[in-house]
DNA sequence: CAAATGACAATAATAATTATTTGTCATTTG
DNA sequence: CAAATGACAAATAATTATTATTGTCATTTG
């Protein structure tokens, strides 16, 4: 259904395993009606992915790398005088981003926190390119004398990313709904870039 | 059964319920195990407490006072002439206390935690506590000069409490038994520390 | 008569049964 | 012969039947 060339590739899987997630949720979609969906046989599936659990997960690296990583890579990668300031917006995408996929794209975000509860491997790989991104841009801070050498960038890019954590992280995704969340991370931020600036 | 008066009071009730939800867990403990451990008809207990919720929730409220707030009730009044390094050892012991239940009152911790998700009244309260107890602090700080009056004292004591979620939220259970969890509070802190200084 | 009881209906949890899904692999297909 | 199939066993999940718990209240007890 829907096939390309005669013989499956990996990206048909996870588009057709995707738009099932979607469709039916993580806790109700199956191989089956991703084979399906697919009008291949459930086995063949299995010739592309050792299990379902890593089906779950390739299609959920995507989902990240696509939808949160891409963006914020973009970001960070923008050349500026005022790599605080980078900082502070590449942060606040990051909260937008999750915050945004919770709410409008409800059924991968519940697909992506179970697999974050699931697979450590995948949430280790995820946070490291984040701390890349926010390492980087406390680098080039200091180079620009904004942000104190008074601690090493990888430390305060780790503390920046777990300081926000209630603002991004899935667990906290139940207290995204109240009003006043976006003006409690503004104030947490100035609080931060206090503490990030050379001063 | 262990009973100083003839008549039922609800510290004998809340100390029978404490002890079944230890024995047998949030998930299986029952208010006929509650009664039935009081040697009394499980409708006695309604007449005292209008649900088994209500139970639960007057269970979780003192075992927060008793284990988490009143220690640290203590801690922000100890009077001091370096109030930010007590609230150092405020949050310091918040972080403690937490952790430390969750590994070693798991049962309850676990029934802290279920009734967090449940009742948003208990969890308000026991926030404003926290809140109020680091606004003090903060502005004892502000008085001492060591603490910047460009954010109004309740703003950053919210910041404070949010920004170190990571290191007592419930939620996070999970993630503080990993070996590096001090290290990273105590990096975190040094960040918010500068956030806050008067400099 | 305040406090507790225990019989009762409604709701929820558990266990037993049935149906689906997952994962394997010898066989088929193009 | 690489790719896909589909029959099969094992593991999960959904359904149903059964048992336990929750919550009420008219009645009993001290």
């Amino acid at each position: 259904m829907n096939k390309l060339s005669s013989f499956l590739s990996k990206t048909e899987i996870l588009n057709a395993a995707e738009q099932t997630l979607r469709k039916y949720g993580p806790d109700k979609a199956s191989v089956t009606d991703v084979a399906k969906l697919l009008g291949v046989s459930h086995g063949t599936l299995y010739r592309h992915f050792p299990s379902k659990a890593a089906l779950r997960e390739a299609v959920t690296e995507r989902w990240l790398e696509e939808m949160i990583v891409a963006p914020l890579t973009e970001i960070a990668a923008i050349p500026t005088t005022n790599a605080l300031g980078q900082l502070r917006d590449y942060i606040a995408k990051l909260v937008e981003l999750k915050q945004h996929h919770a709410s409008q794209d409800s059924e991968m975000f519940k697909m992506y926190a179970a697999v974050t509860e699931e697979s450590a491997a995948l949430v280790e790989v995820h946070i490291r390119k984040l701390l890349d991104h926010i390492d980087l841009l406390i680098a080039q801070g200091m180079e620009q004398g904004l942000i104190s050498r008074s601690i090493p960038a990888a430390v305060q890019a780790r503390s920046v990313l777990y300081g926000t954590a209630r603002f991004h992280h899935p667990a906290h995704a139940y207290e995204w709904r109240s009003p006043g969340i976006m003006q409690e991370f503004a104030q947490l931020w100035t609080l931060l870039e206090r503490g990030l600036s050379e001063h």
